[in-house]
DNA sequence: TCAAGTGGTTGGGTTGTGCAACCATGGAAG
DNA sequence: CTTCCATGGTTGCACAACCCAACCACTTGA
C-alpha cells in the first residue's frame, strides 16, 4: 500500500468509527454518556481536577464541561472540593458510587472491545494500541 | 504491553479520538458535517442508492437519514430521482455541484491527516491503516 | 488599588439523533 | 379484486452535546 493510500484509508476508516462510536456507547450504557464517562476517567487517572483542566484536555467549551460536571454531580458520581489556595477553583473527585459505575462501565466496555479484537495476534494489538495513542498525541 | 492493557489502550484512544473526530471536521468545513460527507462518500462510490439502503449501512435511524437527505438537496448537493420500478422508491444521485463540493471537502481532509500523519515511516501508516480496516470489519 | 486575567455558571441557539405516528405504495393471500 | 401486512419515506417531538456570549467571583500584578 502507498503512502498516500494508506492515508487516505485512515482518514476514512476513523471517519467511520469516529460516526458509530457515540451511538454505539450510548446503547451499552445509557446512563453514562460517553462524554461523562470520559470524564469520569480522566478524574480517575488524574486523582482529581479542575472543570477547566478537563475542558482543556478534551478540547472541550467550558460551558459545556460545567453542564457535564454539574449531571455528574446530580447523579452522585463526582463531588467539589474546595481549593483552600484559590477560592474561585473547585477540585473535582469521584465519589466511592462514581468509582464503582466507572469500574462496572469500564468491565463491560472492555468487554466490548476484547470481543471485537478478539483473534487478535498480540503483537498487532500493541501495534494497533502504540498507533493509536501516536496519532491522538 | 499486555493484551489486556492494549485492548485498554485502544479503547480509550479510540475514544479520544471519537469525541474531536465530529469537532474538528465541523471547524474544518462549516459547510458540510461530517455525516453529510460521509453520505455524499456514499452516494459517490455506490454510484447512486436510497435513503434506507444509506440508514441501513451506517445504523442510522430513517429520520435522521431522510432529514440529512433534505439539507443535502437542499444545498444543491444530490438529487432524487423516481424508480420507475417502485413508485416509493427515490434513488439519490450526487450532482456535479455535490461532486464537486466532495472532492473538496477530501482534498483537504486528506491534507489535515497527510499532515498529522507526516514523519511517520511509510511501513506503520500501512499498518495503521490494515488495523482500522480490520477492526471496522 | 484597580485593571486585566481566570474559574465557573447561565441563557440562548444549533445540530444530530431516536422513537413513534403517519402516508403512500407494493405484494401476497384470501 | 379486495384486504392486510410490509416497506420507503416524512414529520412531530424530545433530548443530549455542543458553542458563543454575557456574566459573577476571585486572583494577580502593574
Amino acid at each position: 500500500m502507498h503512502s498516500a493510500d494508506a492515508v487516505e484509508t485512515i482518514q476514512r476508516e476513523m471517519t467511520v468509527f469516529a460516526r458509530r462510536a457515540r451511538a454505539a456507547a450510548g446503547r451499552m450504557h445509557p446512563e453514562l454518556s460517553l462524554v461523562s464517562y470520559t470524564l469520569l476517567g480522566h478524574l480517575e487517572e488524574s486523582g482529581g481536577c479542575r472543570a477547566t483542566d478537563l475542558a482543556a484536555h478534551y478540547a472541550l467549551d467550558k460551558s459545556t464541561v460545567s453542564r457535564q460536571v454539574a449531571g455528574l454531580e446530580r447523579a452522585g458520581l463526582i463531588e467539589r472540593r474546595p481549593d483552600p489556595a484559590d477560592q474561585r477553583v473547585q477540585v473535582l473527585h469521584l465519589t466511592r458510587s462514581g468509582r464503582h459505575v466507572l469500574a462496572q462501565v469500564t468491565e463491560s466496555r472492555r468487554a466490548a472491545f476484547r470481543e471485537r479484537l478478539a483473534g487478535w495476534p498480540e503483537e498487532d494489538l500493541s501495534r494497533f494500541a502504540e498507533y493509536l495513542v501516536r496519532y491522538n498525541a
